[in-house]
RNA sequence: CAACCGGGUCGGACAGCCGCGGACGCAGGCCGAAAGGCCGCGGAUGAGGAAAGUCCGGGCUCCACAGGGCAGGGAUAACGGGUAACGCCCGCCGAGGGUGACCUCAGGACAAGUGCAACAGAGAGAUUCUGCCGGCUUUUGCCGGUGAUGGUGAAAAGGUGGGGUAAGAGCCCACCCGGCCCAUGGCAACAUGGGUUUUACGCUGUAAACUCUAUCCCGGAGCAACGCCGUGGAGGAACAUGCGGUUUGCCCGACCGUUCCGAGGAGGCGGCUUGAUCCUGCCAGCAAUGGCAGGGCUAGAUAGAUGGCUGUCAAGACAGAACCCGGCUUACAGGCCCGUGUUGCAUA
RNA sequence: GGAGAUGUACCCAAGUGGCUGAAGGGUGCGGAUUCGAAAUCCGCUAGGCGCCGCAAGGCGUGCGGGGGUUCAAAUCCCUCCAUCUCCG
């Protein structure tokens, strides 16, 4: 990926759940610009939604959905998506739809930028 | 042919496009004095039978070295073997179940001692309420014998039959059951056969109750252990036969700290994968397993790599390594293979 | 990843093999007190699930689930599940 890692650090995903977030029923999402130009992207996935296996597909699927649409967003951001238990079952197109409908309410996509 | 029994093994496949991890390779690019770092390209490679639960056994690592004495604790439990070890596995014995192939069993000792056995019942290892019998009394009743009777209970003096007696009782006899002793077979558990006399073998159940016996173990922690590097920020603490601390308890003993220079700490690197390893063949063994020979290297992440989408078939489960092994337990759709396998039906 | 602890009526909970009652609180209902309430005091029965019954009530099953030992299990043993805590 061009401009983009992946966020590791534990406090500032603290940072970022102080933040007032985005959410729908399947996703919510945290932003907040950083000074590095790079995005930095942090899934979290709760034990409550299930097993490891079903941890595991639901954070690929959303680190998916970031890659193919990465073009998409403005760099310099730490971004945060806490999936919730309806994401589990959800299709990869509603997934997508989700994603791009939450960022674009943050703020963060390219078109959103320009105006 | 059908229904089973036991064992083993696989556990989505193929194609296309876009992606990920760590090794390896490259007269490649950038940075750097160098060591090296970052990027790019390439072809290989990349989750399980349970990776799970963390229930046992080890390896490995560290701590202030763990020594002696007295207490104490834990685990296991027919017998024999296998193993690095085990509470695991194999074989075998006994008991129980199944028509059978086979399956299940914490399966030492209550005949060393102690405890418990509620309620009911006369009585729960010790007894006379009713009944029966004998004697005295001659209404009531009293004394003695008796567990054979009734009822109670999970359990009531080893069982059946006969003799015997006032009535009865292993009191006596025959057979059976169990205990003990002897002989034979077996490494052994045990099996089979015999004996059990003189005076006296007949003993309840419970040890997943205390306990006893036998064997083994017991310092503590656990890779978030532990070692190394360490930005910024802050700058402490203490005075000697004392104080504090180290192991399940106590005593003795031993040791450590009480400092000096950088503890602790965000973060980073190591630990991190070649091992009681895997595959094939032969040999020993009923088997678990062991030996020999040849060959292979097969994940190593650190917010945590195997994915997403499409198409065809199938519809297809349980489920994701985190220091590593050996087991156990639990979850699980379906497919395949093996057996001088079992039973039933049909045909010859 | 590792180390532990706890599960009992709607909530808090005692009970560590035995009889009828799963003790006792809170909660519920009724009464006293009050103009009315809260608090306090007294009494009462019910307590979860299933079945039967018009009702009173009765029976069975229930102490996280399953299995075992025992005459008998909330209690002892094994196993699974859930919840919570701690370790950088």
């Amino acid at each position: 990926m061009k401009f983009s890692c992946s966020l590791k650090l534990n406090h500032i995903f603290q940072r970022l759940y102080r933040t007032s977030g985005q959410a729908d029923g399947l996703l919510v999402l945290y932003a907040r610009r950083n000074r590095t130009g790079m995005n930095r992207v942090g899934i979290t996935v709760s034990k409550k939604l299930g097993h490891a296996v079903v941890r595991n597909r639901v954070r690929r699927r959303i680190r998916e959905v970031y890659r193919l649409h990465e073009d998409a967003f403005c760099p310099g951001w730490d971004i945060v998506v806490v999936a919730r238990s309806r994401a589990v079952d959800a299709p990869f197109a509603k997934l997508t739809a989700s994603f791009l409908n939450l960022a674009g309410r943050a703020g963060i996509l390219k078109g959103e930028d320009r105006q």
